[in-house]
DNA sequence: ACCCAGGGTGACG
DNA sequence: CGTCACCATGGG
């Protein structure tokens, strides 16, 4: 377990295990971490943090006693990774992903921001995703300060709600718009993403499948990244072209196939998920 | 000019 | 139920 503790408005988080800052920030789950100096700065729940990890050290600043353990649970500290990191290490299909993935942490991000995040996600890349989001809370996320840098919290449902066509249509959100506003409307109007998180995991992606915008794998991501359903396994083109050269010898594999995979990695394939897919990017893998 | 990017929608069979 | 054209946009 680590020790943590406040000294001159920064927490100093020590004696981690299976953490890896870079990864976690880099591995695609978050799109509001940015390289500063010699860590990541990111806004998350409201917040902006400067993160930065030496060893098994992490420091955030600003953060006092108030936010220590929010941010813990956002890191997802209190879990134990021994037990994804040991399920990869006797499996030699997965064995090759750790030298690129180990350490990364599933954020536990707010439910709306990821809604949102992987509704703009859709035929998208990275970089586009992070300037619409970016763009988004410049235009209507509270406005705050850390070092010289300005920054915006990522808007609440009604600001979102109230935004034209138009003015998502400038952010970069393409066809996308209107899923965007609706969606945030019905969030405003009463459908409760908290509330998810009291049902079972099919309930849930019912649920969330009802909004505009929201197919399986944002349904997915949302419930593995936001609502913590840590069994949730988005599948993406990359996680498609993975899956079929780790499991099943290059060639396409059915749907039940896929559930049986899913299966035997047990609670916390979710993890393994992300464990899969930022090896999968890195390697570039099965471009074909 | 063409293809791809953490896909989803709506129409049609 | 399954398939499929289409969707806006920037970068390779």
């Amino acid at each position: 377990m680590f020790l943590a503790e406040i000294k001159e408005g920064k927490a100093v988080i020590s004696g981690l295990e299976i953490f890896d800052l870079e990864r976690s920030c880099r591995c695609g789950q978050a799109f509001r971490w940015q390289r500063y100096k010699r860590g990541f700065f990111g806004v998350a729940r409201g917040c902006g943090v400067y993160a930065e990890q030496d060893g098994d050290v992490l420091t955030l600043e600003p953060c006092g006693e108030d936010r220590l353990a929010m941010w813990i649970d956002y890191f997802d500290l209190k879990r134990d990774y021994s037990a994804v990191v040991g399920m990869f290490e006797s499996d030699e299909r997965l064995r090759i992903c750790l030298p690129e993935s180990c350490g990364i942490r599933v954020f536990n991000q707010e439910p709306f921001e990821t809604l949102i995040s992987f509704i703009v996600s859709a035929n998208n890349n990275i970089k586009r995703i992070s300037g619409s989001l970016e763009a988004m809370s410049r235009l209507c996320g509270k406005r705050n300060r850390y070092d010289d840098r300005v920054f915006y919290s990522f808007p609440d449902p009604e600001s979102i709600a109230s935004l034209s066509i138009e003015q998502l249509l400038d952010c970069g959100t393409g066809y996308r718009a209107p899923y965007i506003k609706e969606t945030a409307k019905a969030v405003c109007d009463g459908f409760s993403l908290e509330a998810l998180r009291d049902t079972d995991i099919a309930d849930a992606r019912r649920k969330l499948l009802s909004l505009k915008g929201v197919g399986p794998k944002v349904a997915d991501c949302v419930l593995l990244f936001s609502l913590g359903f840590s069994d949730a396994f988005p599948m993406d083109v990359w996680m498609n072209r993975a899956v079929r050269h780790l499991f099943f010898n290059g060639e396409i594999p059915s749907a039940d196939s896929i559930n049986d995979v899913v299966e035997k990695l047990g609670p916390l394939a979710g993890i393994a998920q992300q464990y899969i897919f930022y090896f999968a990017r890195e390697n570039k893998f099965g471009k074909d």
